[in-house]
This record gives structure tokens, C-alpha cells and sequence, in this order.
DNA sequence: GTCCGCATGTAAGCCGTTACATGATTAG
DNA sequence: CTAATCATGTAACGGCTTACATGCGGAC
């Protein structure tokens, strides 16, 4: 649901071909709503009949064409509504602590093993957002040069405020991740440590 | 993909009816992995096809019946296959920090109602998650009880460190997300202050 | 002329959500 | 006898994933 809000969000600093929209949003709302080409080029569609945005066929060479899409009264109020309406939040679903949770049911190798992915895991997603972090400070993303060369000076600081803000918090998540994935590899020797029976034959359930 | 190995961890303990499992469910895994009922049943009949668990129909007064699950051997290996596999992390997908990307374009009152809101929404999920570390610590969770009735004492230790570990980190992870949004209260305070002129007309897109 | 990037999708399927549906048992 | 709780689902729909499909344009 919050797809179409990530495109108008793109769409609103100005106008972009399916293509282009996609390209850039890999490139920054990627970072916080990850989708693929498959879903975007529908869901523009989508939103196109619904009146939020609106596409122009432009000719490409002899046959090629693209469409370009702008946002549309109806879709800058959408944007606007659903800046001022109550978030859904989804409810908790989070594979890596429901493993955490029954770690003792598997070997310490295992468990190693999980806490070391789960590190990997969210230093590359350390390295995106401190990237992305990067970029703000030197106003080097192309999307938002251009959401600030689109923005009345006096309106930039508090753009760039919110972009650092909301990737602070991100680089603080990944290293809280990485900090309690640290702290179960410590876990894990001290428990091997205090007890050499933890062989995980496995079968410890009824 | 998940739900699946969150029951099975629960039937691991002993056999529990659907009713049962999604009271217990609620209970405990719940806190880490929401399923509402109407996904639990037919989840475990699927589960039951493919081998992974065994209902018994069970008489319930004159005409009630009621159906017991307990995990088969096939089950059993399939979460300890679960356990030493690489976990699947779901792509990033994160309406809040989206929102706060953009907070830019909204009123500074939309934007201290949005993390009012997500203070609240990350008090709840903390209240949950400490008083489930306070029912660990004083074993006072009637799965955990059960789990360790059915556990040699020796692993005991284990399997309550395991638990505590991993509620610490979902309160770790909660506490973060609320010191972020008081932070972003400070900020929409210090952005207002700054320049008067934010009043969040609307529209400073193109 | 060949390859890379531009450009746009469709199809099948799974997972999950919300709402609805039904009836039996037991405690008061 | 009435309400709570035990007990088990179905139906419809939406969002997302993965894989597949197609063809043009420009650069070398």
C-alpha cells in the first residue's frame, strides 16, 4: 500500500519515465521500500487509472516509446493525505528472532553460523544507508539535487534535515542488529563453555 | 515460509489441538511472529499433507471433535533442516522511515503527530516484550514451563538464555525506535523554530 | 553486426489480511 | 437458558515474488 506513495513521493520533485522512476528509486526510496521493476510498471498503471498520475507516450527513435508520468492534483492530494493519516504498521514478523528464540534446539555450530549471516546481513545494509548518509551530506544523490534545486531556498534545510534523520535512525537499527548478533556469538561460548554436552544431537522437543 | 517452523517449534513441546496452538501461539511466538487464526488451521492441515505433523480427532462431549497435533519425525527434521539453513531476510520495507524521508512536504503538526504516533505504536510492542522477559525470567509462561518440564535440566539453562536474548533484543530494538522519534520531535521543534515560513502549504513539488 | 542499456511489461503462485460462517460445550 | 469460550474453518482480495517475454536504439 505504500508502494504508490514511494512513486509520487519520486514523481513529485517531476516528472519520469516508468524506466527512469525505476532506475531512481533503486537508487533512494529503494533504501526504505525495497521493489522490483515487475511491481512498478503495473502499479503505475494502477495508479494512472485511479487519476493520481498521468502518463504522456513520447517517441524514442522510429518506433520506441516511453511513458512519462507526472503527478496529477488528485495525486498530489493523495501524497498529502497520507502524510497526515495514521501509518498502518504491519504487524511483528521477524524470522530472525524466531530463530533466536529456539537456538538451543539446534548445535552451536548452527547458531554461530545464524548470528554470523545475521551480522553480514545488516552490515550490508549498514553500508547502504551510511552510503546514502554520505551522499545527503554532500548533496550527492541525484534525486535529491534535483528535489533541491526544485525546492524555494528556504524550504532546502529542512529537506535534507529529514533525509539525515531518517537514515540516521536506519544506520542505528543495522547497528543495534549487529551489536545483539555480536552479543549471541558471546552467547553461544559461554553457554558451549559452561556445558560440553551441547552437542545438538537434536531431538529435545516432547 | 515462516509460520510453518514457529508451529512446529510449538508442537516440538508436545502435542497441542488448532485451538490450542493458536491460544499458545498468541502467547509466545506471537510476540515475534503474528498469525491470526484463520491462517493457523489451514496452515496446518497443508503441514499435515506434507507429512510434517499428525492430527488425531479427538470426542469432545457428544458431537464436538477436536484434533490433536503432534510432529512427526518428517517435521522434526524439517525444523532442524530450518535451523542450519541460511535464513531468508525479507527485503527492507519500511513505511515509517518512509514517511520520514518526506516529512519535508507535510505540516510540522502532521510530522509531530506521526512520531507521537510511532512512539506509541513502539511502546506497545516494548510493554510486550519486557513483560514477556519479566514471565522468562520468572518462568511464569505456561509454554516455557512446559518446554522445560520436557527438557533435561542440564539444557535448561540454554533454552531460557536463548529466550532472554532474544526478547533483549526486541526491547533494544523498540527502545531505538522511540528515542529516534523523540529525536524527531526535537527536530520538528528546532526546524519550526528556525523559519517561521514552514506551514506546510502543500505542494512544493515541481 | 553485436552487445549493452533502454523500455515495458505478463503470468503464476504464495503469503497474508479481513470478514464472514457455524456449531458444540460448559459454567453460571 | 444464556453467554462465554471451545473449536474449526471458508472466501475474496491484495500485495509481492519469481520467472519469463519482447523488442528498439545507440555505441563500438
Amino acid at each position: 500500500m505504500s508502494l504508490r506513495f514511494a512513486l509520487l513521493a519520486l514523481l513529485r520533485v517531476g516528472p519520469l519515465s516508468g524506466y527512469d522512476l525505476q532506475k531512481q528509486f533503486a537508487l533512494s526510496v529503494g533504501h526504505v521500500w525495497h521493489a522490483p521493476d515487475s511491481q512498478i510498471y503495473p502499479e503505475l498503471r494502477k495508479m494512472e487509472a485511479e487519476g493520481l498520475v498521468e502518463g504522456e507516450e513520447q517517441a524514442r527513435g522510429q518506433r520506441g516509446t516511453r511513458r512519462v508520468y507526472h503527478v496529477t492534483d488528485a495525486g498530489e492530494r493523495a501524497f498529502q493525505e497520507w502524510m497526515r493519516s495514521p501509518l498502518e504498521y504491519a504487524r511483528v514478523r521477524d524470522p530472525a528472532h524466531l530463530r533466536a528464540a529456539y537456538l538451543e534446539a539446534s548445535t552451536p555450530a548452527a547458531a554461530r553460523e545464524f548470528f554470523r549471516a545475521h551480522i553480514a546481513q545488516w552490515e550490508g545494509e549498514l553500508a547502504q544507508w551510511e552510503g546514502e548518509l554520505k551522499r545527503i551530506a554532500a548533496l550527492d544523490n541525484p534525486m535529491l539535487a534535483r528535489r533541491l534545486a526544485a525546492t524555494p531556498p528556504p524550504d532546502r534545510e529542512r529537506t535534507v534535515a529529514f533525509k539525515r534523520f531518517t537514515y540516521e535512525g536506519l544506520v542505528e537499527r543495522a547497528r543495534g542488529e549487529i551489536d545483539w548478533a555480536r552479543r549471541g556469538l558471546a552467547l553461544v561460548d559461554g553457554l558451549e563453555a559452561a556445558d560440553g554436552e551441547w552437542a545438538g544431537s537434536g531431538a529435545n522437543g516432547a
